[in-house]
DNA sequence: TTTATATATCAATATATCTTGATATAGTAA
DNA sequence: TTACTATATCAAGATATATTGATATATAAA
């Protein structure tokens, strides 16, 4: 698919949203923080995650087997255009809760 | 819905990118010229025009039965920066079919 | 090796969006 | 009024996308 068009539809989804203001405002987590700070299943995390990373707007580092998510920079114009919206959209963004480290990421 | 969502997912289709691309590039045009130009059925077109209207991308000036559609102005932001993108999608763009002014309109 | 954990992917269902053809609305002309 | 035309909307089917629970993969530890 065309790159602009991949972006747009990435951006598609409230979810997506949550997530990308999620990482924006807390920086580097892990998809076991994701999953308990936004109370989201795993396997849907890790769809959102994989497309928002094919779309260009994440970059993800693995350390043994976590696997941890963060914007991606440089971004081009439009995605950080596409951040600064974000940043102002109306939403409920969760506190962070980062159980990564604290050995109780059994979720 | 949120404006920057309604945005998005106005861009989210192939068939809106061209008809903001053939706007864009040709001015304001009649739903019957951009019915011949693109190829498209009547009820395809009116659909995805209304849903470019009203996530404030096209504005339409009636004169008599004629809907005539052009690109709004002023545009904010991160509409401008959307179709900066959009000019350079590499796209078949149809030759404009003017047929608004002979009397063909019979579609 | 076996066991446990973190993440990714798959398959089924649910939900949303697009396309088409039919119908409705609203101007214009006779 | 009736007839005609341009556009808008509706209803049904087709297609795409999201969610869930189950399974697969991969790393780490015992």
């Amino acid at each position: 698919m065309e790159t602009f068009l991949k972006s747009i539809s990435a951006l598609n989804d409230e979810t997506r949203l949550l997530i990308l203001r999620f990482i924006d405002k807390n920086g580097e987590v892990c998809v076991c923080d994701l999953q308990s700070s936004l109370e989201m299943i795993q396997s849907r995390l890790s769809r959102h995650l994989k497309i928002l990373k094919e779309a260009g707007f994440l970059k993800v580092e693995r350390k043994g087997t976590w696997a941890y998510y963060s914007v991606r920079s440089p971004l081009d114009r439009f995605r950080s255009e596409a951040f600064e919206e974000i940043r102002y959209l109306e939403m409920d963004i969760p506190k962070l809760n980062k159980i990564s480290h604290t050995g109780e990421c059994t979720l």
